[in-house]
DNA sequence: TGTACATCAGTGAACGCGCGTTCACTGATGTAC
DNA sequence: TGTACATCAGTGAACGCGCGTTCACTGATGTAC
């Protein structure tokens, strides 16, 4: 039934479910990752250079799969301005199912700027693309970067308390993301 | 010159200071606080219980400081909308002079949960009272808790993700606030 | 097709390290009479 | 004012633990001729 996946795969998403059921970095020790593959610690050094290594492809998966799950949500949507709240939505849940991932993705400025340069800012720059279509539907003519830096700031003030205080008395989502994009004008003109 | 403080405040400033300079809380070993504060490891436990009590406390502490600059920021004010810009400019100015310490304090859920109960939310109330006090100023009939909620969340996307990502392109400070603040209609009326 | 050898993913034992915590102790300060 | 004792903040040695990493190894798979 279950495919044996090769065991580099096995310690990546074990590495990752660390991740999730922690939210830390810490937690997801060489010898937890091993361990939770099925494997003695030395045999990650097969596969990787050491500990670090093995975080940082760890975190890129990570970002990977959150990327990927916002695509997903907007796959067949062709109007810009519902694409957006697809993945707007998308990147609310993403991050509220998965909070330790979340949390240790935007966590703190190490964690961040190790992979800045390469998944991390996918995700803003497929942010940025989304919303210079919106922009471009209804013949707005702001800035897009600046519009999406607004809204990358805003999702992720939402995203990010909730996963922190998750027992306050948050309003319903659908009102808090509708009412953000309403403020932003990226709203179909009514 | 300087006065010789007692060894239960040197060993919270010094928690807080390695908070500060590491950005996380598993940086806070007992023996590197101890070591900080010119003491033995074992002299901590005539002081607190464990190292759990010792880091509740200086998550209780950094708080206080926190809530403290923020009341410090308006102290001379007496205008409700000046006192509310005030306050959000020593927000993220607060954020951002000790990143560390900000992420470890909206770092992850137990961080926030632990003190949620304490002085972390002291700070949510304050917010909530002064923008009661500007909505009743302009005779606003919204819910202060509700828009006091929104401006939490926002405010916090701000400085966290510009703790996270220092290097990040972002608009000026001081135009994002203003537009923030107006988006919430809590400026003083043209 | 068979044989010799190289490659490669895995193993277990061992290392030194920093950690939280315990223990028995020391020496100064405070208190009772 | 002196003396006896209790209190209390500090010490250093020692513990067991999980950590990352190294080492010499094993056994299976691939390759050359």
């Amino acid at each position: 039934m279950s495919e044996k996946k090769p065991t580099k795969q096995r310690l990546l998403a074990s590495a990752v479910e660390l991740m999730a059921t922690h939210g830390s970095i810490e937690a997801v020790s060489l010898r937890a990752v091993a361990g939770a593959a099925g494997v003695s610690p030395t045999a990650v050094y097969r596969h990787f250079a050491d500990r670090d290594a093995l975080i940082i492809e760890a975190l890129e998966w990570a970002w990977l799969e959150f990327d990927r799950a916002l695509n997903e949500a907007s796959e067949g949507t062709a109007d810009p301005h519902e694409r957006l709240r697809h993945q707007g939505h998308a990147y609310i849940d993403v991050a509220l199912a998965r909070t330790g991932v979340y949390t240790v993705l935007f966590g703190h400025r190490d964690a961040a700027a190790g992979t800045q340069t390469s998944v991390g800012l996918e995700v803003f720059g497929n942010m940025v693309t989304l919303v210079g279509e919106v922009l471009e539907a209804t013949g707005d003519d702001r800035q897009r970067f600046d519009v999406a830096t607004h809204l990358f700031t805003s999702i992720h003030g939402i995203a990010h308390l909730r996963s922190v205080l998750p027992t306050f008395p948050w309003p319903p989502l659908d009102q808090q993301l509708d009412e953000l994009l309403l403020q932003l004008r990226l709203v179909p003109p009514a």
